[in-house]
DNA sequence: GTTAGCACTCAACGAAAGTGAGTGCTAACA
DNA sequence: TGTTAGCACTCACTTTCGTTGAGTGCTAAC
């Protein structure tokens, strides 16, 4: 059933003012501060027919009525207005992420600090992952007598490196040699063309070295598989701050869940990947996340030259300013991109 | 004064049913759960004296006792007995950190969760870090047409690359010599060691390159200086399992200073760099943080090499289990201190 | 269809009384 | 002189119970 234009209306009027308030809203309230020519009385039905047909919820009954879930989705799909950020947000964020960033992590630990700052909600960041990569360069460097580094780079952008240990009378161009001999064999492949055959003759060609070989392979292996993706939480106690948290139980049972990467990491792995829409809402149980229930989740994909993937988001309570974090969100992720982009390829555009 | 045997003999039973229960406990209890041979009406007297000399306090006149925070200081000072792990805790804790790790950042956020997990409290990790760092090695490598990586290793076994954009017409053996020639030229150097006049020599050799050099010399100097320290906070909800944390303020209040890296680095720079004590503790007050106020700071600090050095910790509750505490620190430390050196020298001892 | 009126509901607040763990003091005891 | 039993007193905590007030649902009139 189609609700009419006026239960629209009066449902806005209703979410909107218990988002601001956190109290559940009466007839008599809607009446007044709402210019809707309409009784409270009238607005009463109307409530009566809006709660039968599952948009509101009575906490009991001599209280006034807060949203469901199904009426929250309803508002995010069809009755939110999109939310202009001030001059002085936009500023503000700005001037914010106007900062040079020497390594990853500090970009996306920061990143998080910014977002939850912005929205003061409990914000997500993902390490940006590539899906699949490619080895686009494996050097060898050595450090000090029987130490080496191992310098991976991907085509996706991502740069890491392992020490090694290495018998003493390996000298530079040993090293140098090999170096250019396995970049030579391994440059351009992905994962799977490391096949047995491939490694063995490998092996067979420099079979002198085959130990050191071995974990040269592993590691690189291990870049381009990559493991599991990470995220970083900035801003986790700000949930505090909404009284829906403040019973101490809530307040734990949502802070023990959070403070496990392993959890949010997993949690974000169960959205997809995103093609489908640019930022994905998870309202109260829509999350499959039981420790999730009574909070709502709202994510952005963002991607990196097309190579690197990762998401942002925040966590808030249901009754959440969807408009103003969604729009926060656009604009971050739209800097993080740039950000990057910046400093993975080393471009200036 | 000195303390009598007895009045320490009582003192410790108070401070030790308390830290159990987070009662304040009377002197009934204490006369039947302790064998001290004495009437609940002898331990009132002593306790008064206790009260009067400043090692008890009192909530309010019907209440029993508390441990003030000179109680406790003179417990761990004088009273505390060593707790040694059992077996079972000592194994689990060696498996848990038995694995392999590939990132820094990895080890470091891992530990935390482990001290977290291990003492129930929350954890604080720093970064190693090196005092006074000097340049290793620095290598430039091509990894695609105007795109150049900088790695750059200090004698600590920090590594640290960037990417860094360059005009197109600059080739692999450009790129190789340059690298050779600055490599030359700044390794064994420290930051106070990159004088202008030297610089200046160096720009004038490869006048050419100008740009190119300031951007890495810049990278150099910046690994070498190496910013603000960064630490990580495993389990900080844990704190909400102390009772002392039921109230929603106290609890907001701690964990939003504890979600602030900058906060707890901080306050983990007002401890000194440890040289007079392995393990140090800040009981309530004593750490001149004033939202810290009512909890306990124990910190180990751990070197690796003898360059890099580092803090971990736990932050408690006041009325916390210290002996059980320190135990645990001292053998996840040593862990440590083995795995980032096999990690950053590579060596396997 | 809309609205005024009214009885009804029920969480929240607050005062009052009861409960009990614990203290401090006194006097008797060893 | 140190220790202990006894007892009056204190005071947070809990429970009870009436009060308040915001809000609902229903009915009847407009």
């Amino acid at each position: 059933m189609e609700l009419s234009e006026r239960k629209k209306a009066i449902l806005q009027a209703i979410i909107e003012d218990y988002i601001q308030t956190a109290e559940p809203v009466g007839s008599r309230n809607i009446a007044k501060n709402h210019d809707l020519g309409l009784s409270a009385a009238t607005i009463r039905n109307e409530m009566a027919d809006l709660e039968e047909m599952g948009y509101l919820d009575k906490p009991h009954t001599s209280a006034g009525r807060i949203p469901s879930e199904m009426g929250y989705r309803f508002y995010v799909d069809s009755l939110m207005h999109r939310y202009s950020l001030t001059m002085e947000e936009i500023a503000s964020l700005q001037s914010s992420m106007d900062r040079k960033y020497s390594q990853l992590e500090n970009v996306v630990s920061e990143i998080s600090d910014i977002i939850s700052k912005a929205t003061n909600y409990p914000a997500i960041v993902e390490l940006p992952m590539a899906q699949t990569s490619r080895l686009r360069s494996v050097k060898m460097m050595l450090i000090e007598q029987g130490s080496v580094l191992i310098v991976v780079v991907t085509d996706a952008g991502v740069v890491r490196n392992r020490h090694m240990k290495v018998s003493g009378d390996i000298d530079y161009e040993v090293i140098d040699s090999i170096s250019e001999f396995l970049s030579g064999q391994l440059t351009g492949l992905c994962a799977d063309d490391f096949t047995p055959a491939r490694l063995m003759l490998i092996y067979e060609a420099m079979a002198s070295y085959g130990d050191f070989l071995k974990t040269v392979i592993e590691f690189v292996l291990e870049c381009l598989t990559n493991g599991q993706r990470r995220v970083y939480v900035g801003g986790a106690s700000n949930i505090l701050k909404n009284p829906e948290f403040e019973n101490i139980d809530r307040a734990r049972e949502f802070l023990s869940f959070i403070d496990s990467r392993e959890n949010v990491s997993q949690m974000l792995s169960l959205l997809g990947n995103g093609e489908d829409a640019p930022i994905s809402i998870k309202i109260g149980s829509e999350n499959a996340v039981p420790e999730m229930r009574d909070t709502s989740l709202v994510v952005a994909n963002y991607s990196v030259g097309g190579k690197l993937h990762g998401k942002i988001g925040i966590i808030g309570p249901k009754r959440m300013n969807y408009a103003r974090v969604i729009s926060s969100l656009e604009l971050i992720n739209s800097n993080l991109t740039e950000i990057l982009g910046r400093m993975i390829y080393g471009k200036d555009e």
